[in-house]
DNA sequence: TGGCATTAGTTTAACGATAAACCATAATGG
DNA sequence: CCATTATGGTTTATCGTTAAACTAATGCCA
């Protein structure tokens, strides 16, 4: 295959990418409650699926926004008492986030939400497709995160 | 396989699709020349593969964008004398754009600097692989458009 | 044909994200 | 040790996008 054609390839694929991302993102926010942004229950969900503390920079890392969108999406989550946040004990720079018994019964409504939503949109599609498809997003993922210096 | 573990696989889909973006426009965004923003270089790449004349709306909604995004863009590109815009002559409402001389040269300059960056980014990954997960991401950007009313 | 709904495009306010400067604290190495 | 550098987090200015209101022109249909 020609070295424009690659490119072509390459450059339909993330265009297909960005698209979907951008319609997925928009007709999730839509659905969510309470005005809940995408960007609250992306962190909401991090900690539903890994639970624990973290500190914002390692949440701003894992959602590849800056240190400073980070904390104003906690400040948000924060005085909506959706998750707490404390000093860290063994570094005074540090923060610790968790997640609050609000924020649990928060993002089991808001996912009640979006999930009908996504069946609807979706139902073409079988779930075996996005299974096939999953590794090589990871994968792709991987090789983008470890290529960015 | 259960609900929540097809939920989950759906979900974990849209997350690694949302991060992949994330590192592919900001990294592509970095590379671009002169200042020139995706959403410009998007438009210009637009014209080069399609060619001819469009209107705003039709960019708009090819680019999943607002029109008000779309009429911010395309002065930005007009000032810099790489699109051409004029009235359509069967509708006085609308607009034509169209991709100039110095916009075709400003396209190859910017693919000339994102490309050998991409090739770097992505060098364990097998253009193969891109070409066979395309034809998916093809049909979900389809399937997802379709169902926006 | 006249009136009403649509459509094309612009403008405005609000908002979230970025980048960069900044403060505080921690780690490092002469 | 002390000075330098690095790190965690906040703040500020700037920018692009959205949503919604607005103007202008078209299409429809009764």
């Amino acid at each position: 295959m020609s070295d424009s054609k690659n490119q072509a390839v390459v450059f339909n694929f993330f265009t297909e990418l960005g698209i979907i991302d951008q319609l997925v993102q928009s007709a999730l926010e839509r659905a969510l409650p309470d005005g809940l942004r995408m960007a609250h229950f992306g962190v909401l969900t991090h900690f539903i699926s890994q639970g624990g503390q973290q500190s914002p920079t390692h949440l701003a890392n894992a959602f590849q926004v800056t240190k400073g969108a980070m904390t104003n999406t906690l400040n948000r989550l924060s005085t909506r008492d959706l998750v707490n946040i404390i000093s860290d004990p063994e570094d005074g720079r540090a923060k610790l986030v968790s997640i609050t018994k609000e924020g649990k019964a928060m993002h089991a409504r808001a996912v009640g939400s979006i999930t009908p939503m996504m069946y609807e949109m979706l139902a073409p599609v079988e779930v075996e497709e996005f299974a096939t498809a999953l590794p090589f997003l990871t994968r792709l993922r991987e090789v983008l995160d470890a290529a960015r210096d």
